[in-house]
DNA sequence: TGGCTATTTGGCTATATTGCCAATAAGTGG
DNA sequence: CCACTTATTGGCAATATAGCCAAATAGCCA
């Protein structure tokens, strides 16, 4: 692989690993909605306030979202509203695994 | 966030990890375009076989794979034709940070 | 100013991931 | 059967990630 192509998909896995985790993949779901303050997500979460504020520090540093200060709040928004579509995909894998494993368990009932 | 939810998230990021790696999402890219077998992809990737291997391992307990096995050779194909949509969205993050990028070098210009 | 809330940063430990090498398994063909 | 090709597995060292606590920063308001 040359060069030029492999950054390419490390700058693109760069954007995915971002998403890779439980608590940023609800922040980005949520952002969708509506922007937030961290200390909402916080709350929503249950986590540490220094593990979301670094969640999102993560997502920022990816370009996903975009921070405003307002007053002593800082708000996040999603950068890239595309992700929602994304998302189905995952959620179509997610069947096709249940799918297949329904299948297994039935091929040995059958046995 | 209740444990229902929480294990919903998890399940999508697992998928979405599985992704997130130059290696594999190069993958995922060629084998939407044909079935490979791992020496055709690890000859395109450039790394050890038993990488290429681990990272296809990966790929299948996500689900995003299948393998068949003809003659001596294993072949790989993607489940999920979908996928391919998200990645249209990868790229719109990665131009949309680079527009910011330029943003910022202008501004300096300015000043 | 002092106290309060919101957020980030530093530090630390536990855990996970990556990638190479060596060894093993499984087909194929002479 | 042996050599060869294809692929997987185990092991190991280097590196990255996650999450908590404590400390620092910043804005607000009495």
């Amino acid at each position: 692989m040359d060069p030029h192509t492999k950054m390419r998909y490390e700058a693109r896995a760069r954007i995915i690993k971002a998403m890779a985790h439980p608590s940023r993949l609800f922040i980005v779901e949520e952002l969708q909605k509506r922007e937030r303050c961290v200390n909402e997500l916080t709350e929503m979460i249950g986590a540490d306030a220094s593990t979301v504020s670094k969640h999102l520090s993560v997502l920022k540093n990816a370009g996903l979202v975009t921070d405003e200060k307002r007053g002593t709040a800082i708000y996040y928004t999603l950068r890239t509203p595309c992700i929602l579509n994304f998302i189905g995909c995952v959620e179509e894998v997610l069947e096709a695994n249940v799918e297949k494993q329904l299948e297994i368990v039935r091929s040995y009932k059958v046995k």
